[in-house]
DNA sequence: TTATTTGCAAATCTTTTGCATGAGG
DNA sequence: CCTCATGCAAAAGATTTGCAAATAA
């Protein structure tokens, strides 16, 4: 009774067949510390020398949502559709403006606040969603660079 | 000095041209409960019997975006961008996952919170989004008809 | 008058779909 | 085998762009 499921075992319990495509798709962003738009996965696995269709990309992905494996968002500045791996953990994003690098943060401090809006607002609340952008350290460094904050 | 200040004088002050169209997109939004998107906006000025063609609301919506009179924000579930005015305070996006109606929240605890991002990983932080995902009161009343949720 | 804005049509980019072929269980 | 997944090409939908005409200051 091992606790480490593998995205085969996964699939197979929801009744998909386990592809080369939805494997290659699933290991990548796997590995990917951000979470990767259709185009970037595509432009990964050509890289890869593995052949694959865009559409098929777009195929896996959609299938993947559905049956909760992967996670959508997006991007505020240009309304890209992301998608990382659904790691049952509680995440947000940490956007950079200037490298438009997403950092991962587990903390999470609203399940009190979740609770007064249930109550204020009659809502059920089911989840959310929190973006911070700012400014990462490297790039605030690299504006540094010869100019003086202080 | 009036603490009124009507778009007419930040189109003014911004050196932006004070246009029938800016003008009947500013005030559309500012009478809508809700983002909209450049389609419904068409849409709606149309309805209006205001002739304007929807290019030129993909251009003005950016323009206005770019002066920071308005806000581009985007819905998860279909990815499609939304505009809604820059009311200058702090606001949160409360999602019904039944009939997409947002609304709005003002109460925000996460000042504290950003501070401590802001030790942690070394980010500047400029600002933050919240969207928090649910099922309103009248769409869980409307599902609860028959149905006993006890 | 002159720079800015707008309309129109066409281009671009992302995502979806139909259909015939191929692969997994 | 038989269903589900994939490739390919074409379609669909959202957004952008080039250019000429219209308009605000």
């Amino acid at each position: 009774m091992s606790e480490i499921i593998t995205y085969k075992e996964v699939l197979n319990h929801k009744g998909l067949k386990n592809t080369r495509h939805r494997n290659s798709i699933l290991e990548l962003l796997e590995t990917s510390t951000q979470p990767l738009t259709a185009d970037q996965i595509y432009l990964a696995l050509v890289n890869q020398k593995i052949s694959i269709n865009l559409s098929t990309i777009y195929r896996v992905l959609n299938t993947l949502v559905e049956n909760g494996l992967i996670i959508k968002t997006n991007t505020v500045s240009d309304n890209k559709t992301l998608f990382e791996l659904n790691s049952f953990e509680h995440k947000h994003h940490l956007v950079c403006m200037e490298c438009k690098k997403i950092t991962m943060v587990d903390e999470c401090p609203f399940e009190e606040y979740e609770k007064k809006l249930k109550e204020k607002m009659g809502y059920t609340i089911l989840g959310h969603k929190l973006e911070i952008y700012g400014v990462c350290k490297s790039c605030r460094e690299k504006e540094n660079n010869g100019k003086s904050i202080v």
